[in-house]
DNA sequence: CAGTTTTAGTTACTTTATGAAACTAAAGTA
DNA sequence: TACTTTAGTTTCATAAAGTAACTAAAACTG
């Protein structure tokens, strides 16, 4: 996703999709609700993500501060990764979505069992 | 974006990022709370999309069902969009991002201004 | 009447994002 | 010695998003 141009412009939405609009993003701070999560229980978690784009989508949003890596300097590698302050705000966003999710998918679900009905 | 195996999935995230996760797709249900919208304006007030994708979005969100979409027979065409009842259920979620968008937005620069000075 | 304006798209082409699969390092274990 | 474990990285392929120019058909302009 290219990003957006944040600093240009005044719709909040814009900002918030700047930040955790990339795929996967919101889905990776859903799973760090609960608590610090290792690199490889996520990949097992997150259905279908790639390890390299959960990489990269961990590292972008290390470095805009939603999240902090812990790296345990041990061998073989141990790291985990939990929500920050800011990272903590993006919660009601996560409930919100957690909420919509089924419902909506059982609702769109017949609604395009009808439509293809109606051909 | 390519699509998520959404009836795959158990998780409900998932499922939310399957329907409005495109990357305009909450910018554009935003512009459509407070009512039916024509192309043309949703195109000036969406500041950087292309007619192209602006096209593209539109048709996905009324093949899911999200928006309805009203083509008046008229030279030159006007066409609105509104949101549907399923699209309705969305806007706690945009309320949620519009929320949390200008705090956060302030919150990430002053974070990126803070690790910058640490180099 | 020829030329311009208006609107909601479409078309062809380029640039970014995302994805799949194989590979790496370094210590512990059989 | 060979195998396992973990958090990535690398290379190559596909899919999504972006750009710019183009279209149709009626109404308006001079």
């Amino acid at each position: 996703m290219k990003k957006f141009k944040a600093h240009t412009s005044t719709c909040p939405i814009v900002h918030t999709m700047t930040y955790i609009g990339g795929k996967w993003k919101p889905i990776i701070l859903g799973r760090l609700v609960n608590g610090a999560v290792r690199f490889g229980k996520l990949a097992v978690q997150i259905p279908d993500i790639s390890r390299k784009i959960l990489a990269e989508q961990l590292k972008e949003l290390e470095e805009d501060g939603l999240i902090i890596r812990h790296s345990y300097n041990e061998k073989p590698p141990r790291v985990e990764y939990e929500l920050s302050g800011i990272g903590q705000t993006v919660i009601p966003v996560l409930m919100a979505m957690t909420e919509l999710g089924s419902e909506m998918h059982e609702a769109i679900t017949k609604h395009k069992r009808s439509v293809t009905r109606a051909h």
